[in-house]
DNA sequence: ACCTAAGCGAGACGGTACGTCGCGTCTTACA
DNA sequence: TGTAAGACGCGACGTACCGTCTCGCTTAGGT
């Protein structure tokens, strides 16, 4: 059992709430751990002791919701094409405000040197508990979709879009994000609307 | 006319040269405009009076082709699905080999701060003359093509599969390209194999 | 009456051989109190909570003999002038054996923040009962010595002897002692050797 | 031939300036090497790239007389025993006014891991030129003086007042200095007083 | 036989300074 | 006038200790 006095949490929180502030207002790059601690009224020591660099901190600022704070659980009606369409119509409406494409630029840039923050990425995205593979999987095996593509290229295909509209910072267009999903997802439509 | 002596040809090719050995090896964010010079036997203010920072050496290497040195131009066939599909099977192989995905990764995170940089990327990769969007244009109004999605999103969807096998470091699979572009781009495929 | 846990004598004791053996192997100056608490198996609060600094430690080590550990009081034959000499004697064949001379160059360099530890220092080289001052003193009183200096000044001549051997880390010439004492006090032989 | 900017002058004199008049501010102890770098409006690695520690620009201040700044030259009047005395008076009084004791003791305390600045001291108290050592022997040689003691013993006794006074920070007594010296070199004058 | 106040080892905390690295600008001597 | 070399002011790095503070445990009077 451990013994000296326990981890602090108020420390804990004032790193995590200030380095959230600074990607905000600077950018990820423009971040310092000396500001981290300067903002968070916190020793440096205290930093160096719980992360080892800097994008460790973002990912554990991402895991706690402190950055990309919406809520990105890709819904479960019954129709998985509506669910995956709206879930990227969420995901592009919200990378086209604000400053959000330079924040998941950033950390796309970030996630180069750290595996760790990619994937705390994709879980904030919604694709840590049922991926987009996991649930078109289902449909498949349910006979609701039928698709050349597996199911894990499509998946990469949609987050590979996602990261194009990251680093492309372009505007989000109406009814984009369906029709992306139908195309990649819904052959049955197209074959049903011959005559 | 200018006096004095002319801009050192040597030295813009050994600055040039350094910076893709660095980027190579250390990867984009641990090279230094010091270590370049000290590499190129070249003073740093010989860097600086020619290029503005670090990301433009970069983008200058990029076009000299230091940098993803290979000749990734899409071929024309004719068959603009075969075509497309073979020149991302290459891309594709070619990220598989050596460490090349972790420079294509490294160039990618280069370009978050570097428009210029992404930029010369897509020129490098091929897209800099006819990109895919024009091929999938021309196919299309040929009557070549259907496909309920933009030739722009098409290209979208392909780089964006590369920057996703960029980041992840994946092997290439046999046939991927092949099968990847004909889902996205060979709707009469599947309409003739209907009764 | 207090309650409680009594202070530890072993800790203590522990302090102690511990800084004892810091000082004489790295300096008074790279002698740290963690790093003293380290070697004691101690924590930093017991120590803390008993000597306010680290000159603190360092006297009290001086005072239990743990540094400068040797017996130096002045003998008492009846021979003033013998009995100095045979204490700087032997002060001086201690300072150039070993590391000795390190050690109270250390001990020297701590006193001009501390006069505390200037004081242990006097009173372990002996100076700490009958001084020189007052041994020179009761001979000249009792007409056995004469000299032109007052006993303080020979005090003081002689210890800034022996400081002047600990920084300069000389060896010691046989001999020497005797004749600096003899200098310095026995002016009856200068006076006899006369014609 | 080296080439490349040459050491600038400014800086170094404003880092001599500041130091010199930080160590006689706050102390020897006190002095840090950011400290210096900020009053001195100079880069922390500006420092560095001169003097391995702050030791090292102590011991140049000195030199410079940027610190013990009086000239403690030991005159030559033909009489050795008065220009020594004459000397010693002179840095004896100097110790006791201002805080000038305290100011030698920090750098005694800090020749004792630097031997350099040790020796810088001896120069500076003008033990650079003619030592008392010299002095004395010619002297003898001349048959000015005869004394049981070495030239180099002489200079230690003396030396060795000095520094006991900077440590005990005591005050000056008048006629002191005359009645040292006296002692230790002016045989004749007590054997000339006897009857 | 409990209670409870102290001491204890461990070690986290907010700080200050360390010595190093790289930035972008500048100065020097040479070609 | 361009160039290799490299000094400059500056800002951040990651580390070492400072002196204070909490932990959970042990120890030993007082009731």
């Amino acid at each position: 059992m451990p013994r000296g006095a326990a981890r602090s949490e108020a420390a804990r929180a004032a790193i995590l709430a200030s380095v959230a502030s600074l990607v905000d207002r600077v950018g990820y790059d423009a971040v310092t751990i000396e500001g981290i601690a300067a903002a968070a009224g916190v020793g440096k020591q205290t930093i160096y002791r719980w992360y080892p660099s800097k994008s460790a901190i973002i990912a554990e600022a991402l895991v706690e919701g402190r950055l990309l704070g919406e809520d990105f659980t890709i819904p479960d009606t019954g129709d998985p094409v509506a669910d995956i369409a709206a879930w990227l119509e969420h995901v592009l409406r919200f990378l086209a405000s604000r400053n959000h494409s330079a924040l998941l630029s950033s950390l796309i840039a970030a996630s180069v040197d750290s595996p760790e923050i990619g994937l705390r990425i994709s879980q904030r995205l919604g694709l840590g508990g049922p991926t987009i593979a996991e649930r078109v999987r289902q449909a498949t095996d349910a006979g609701e979709l039928a698709s050349p593509l597996s199911p894990d290229q499509i998946d990469q295909l949609i987050v590979g879009i996602i990261m194009m509209r990251a680093l492309g910072r372009n505007p989000y267009v109406e009814g984009e994000a369906r029709q992306l999903v139908g195309a990649l997802l819904d052959s049955s439509t197209r074959a049903d609307s011959r005559p």
